[in-house]
DNA sequence: CTAGGATCCTGTCAGC
DNA sequence: TGCTGACAGGATCCTA
């Protein structure tokens, strides 16, 4: 669920909490959330750069190995700092609910990671799919996500945008930009907000699509996650325990996705929800070209 | 090679 | 109330 915008928060908000802060302690909850080396080689290291190449994180530690973190569908990363009371300012982000404001480790805490000065990293994820990995150099690259992955939406041209969904001509675009080897940290929600921004039906073939639908596809994309970075990822920003302030993409900025229902906010037309590529898809019937069922 | 479906896992919600 | 199936902001593996 974390997209691109919502891991791009994440990598800031550490960025600022603990970049260069000893790791005194880990604590591993769910033994299948934490793979490659054992944890015990990067306690007492601190993390020294963070990067983000898609949906994944990679921290890079103070002795040259790295973990890369992937939150897949529900995972989230909370940072409490201070002493562990009321006033323990938070950074939680992620999956969105309501283990944001609760007492942490919770239920679906995996990875608890203590740093100097009380300050702690908690990473729950629900589902367990997601799962922080310890590398070495060339480990990293090794990782067949990361050298299958694609190129990040900003760093690729029209031309090599279009050259790509002309390789999956007969598949439908959603299902391409959601492919991570095409274009990388497009996930479901923007998906549909792109697809609803460039006025094309999810399910139209690639094939089908103009050279110009393409270029507004690809800018469409850019587009509603340059928005969401900009206010903090569709998830909670900073809060203090008991304000539960909320800053949310899906409520501001969200044109389809799960908006079945409600009117579109450009024509008034009754947005739909269908699937498409085996995901739940979001769209206008009127706005959104090929959308007659 | 591509496309589509099952699969990993836990929880929630709609519909009997 | 209790059960059942569908579904979920992802990626991989398997099959056709």
């Amino acid at each position: 669920m974390p997209e691109l915008p919502e891991v791009e928060t994440i990598k800031r908000g550490l960025l600022t909490r603990i970049l260069n802060k000893r790791i005194m302690r880990i604590v591993v909850l769910n033994e299948k959330s934490w793979r490659g080396l054992p944890s015990e080689r990067i306690v007492g290291e601190s993390i020294v750069a963070i990067e983000r190449r898609g949906k994944a994180l990679l921290l890079r530690m103070s002795n040259g190995l790295y973990v890369m973190v992937h939150l897949r569908m529900t995972g989230q990363i909370i940072v409490d700092e201070g002493e562990s009371g009321e006033e323990a300012a938070r950074f939680a982000a992620g999956h969105p609910d309501e283990s944001f404001r609760e007492k942490m480790p919770g239920r679906h805490t995996r990875v608890v990671i203590e740093f100097e000065d009380g300050v702690r990293l908690y990473f729950n994820d629900l589902r367990k799919f997601g799962f922080m990995k310890v590398l070495d150099e060339l480990g990293v690259q090794e990782e067949r996500f990361l050298r299958k992955l694609g190129p990040e939406p900003w760093e690729m041209t029209e031309d090599d945008f279009w050259e790509r969904l002309q390789r999956h001509r007969t598949a439908p675009v959603k299902a391409v930009i959601l492919n991570q080897e095409v274009i990388a940290g497009v996930g479901n929600i923007y998906a549909d907000e792109g697809c609803f921004v460039a006025r094309i039906y999810p399910g139209v073939r690639c094939g089908e699509l103009t050279r110009e639908e393409a270029d507004k596809l690809l800018e469409g994309l850019r587009e509603v996650m340059q928005a969401s970075i900009d206010s903090g990822g569709s998830t909670m920003k900073d809060y203090v325990k008991a304000d539960g302030t909320r800053g949310d993409y899906l409520e501001k900025f969200a044109q389809v996705f799960r908006r079945n229902g409600k009117s579109c906010r450009e024509c008034g037309a009754e947005i739909l929800k269908t699937r498409v590529a085996g995901r739940g898809t979001h769209y206008c019937p009127r706005c959104q070209r090929g959308a007659e069922c």
